[in-house]
DNA sequence: CTTTCATTTCGGAAATGAACGAAATGTAAT
DNA sequence: ATTACATTTCGTTCATTTCCGAAATGAAAG
């Protein structure tokens, strides 16, 4: 598939872009994330592998975990650009808000074992 | 479905940045468009409905055709930083150049009747 | 080495999207 | 008015996407 189509395509699903929007503010493992959106696990590991596939995150293992970061070091100009549409005020509202206060609560130790 | 998700969908398809990019140098009826993207023309009037309903472009009658031009002037910040997106010169390349030098040949009174 | 557990991969169901041709629409020309 | 013709809408087909639960993977802990 054309590089440009699938770049936004990866953008083309709410899950998606609330998945951008919380690593913004900071890393989180597949747990954190599957609780916030509440889907199922294989779900969202699914909905990763399209962003990573697109460029726009990567992971990490960290002991039992897998971190996803954003890629903001990614050399595309086109992510770089879509990255920038990504802080348009109209991001900040509504569930992206919600997901936002839910970020700076949740604890993976706490959601998965420990 | 959420407005932001919609703007992304619209843009997820390699038709349809097509058009835009076309667009982009002149506006164009339903037919020119047609005959540069090589599909049915019940197809291309639904990939332009897609893109006027989220308010990349509008169209005007003119004669006996609709004529469709890029909404350059829509108040959403986010359609304006998705147009800027496209200026990046990975859509100056490949099948966006050979549709531009297109753009510049058709001529809707020789394609449909007159 | 075996168990545990977070994550990924697989297979399938339901929903959505892209494509076409045929029929409908609406306007311009005869 | 009737015809001609560009465009839209409708109905259908086929491909893709989204979602889930079950099974596979792989690494850490016991």
């Amino acid at each position: 598939m054309d590089n440009q189509v699938k770049l936004f395509k990866a953008l083309s699903d709410q899950s998606r872009l609330r998945i951008l929007k919380m690593l913004e503010i900071r890393a989180l493992c597949v747990c954190e994330i599957r609780e916030i959106l509440d889907l199922a696990t294989s779900t969202v590991s699914q909905h990763l592998a399209i962003l990573r596939n697109a460029g726009f995150i990567y992971d990490i293992k960290d002991a039992k975990w897998v971190v996803y970061h954003l890629n903001r070091q990614n050399a595309d100009e086109v992510v770089q650009s879509l990255f920038r549409v990504l802080q348009d005020k109209a991001f900040s509202k509504g569930i992206y808000r919600e997901d936002a206060a839910q970020v700076r609560e949740v604890n993976r130790n706490k959601l998965c074992g420990l």
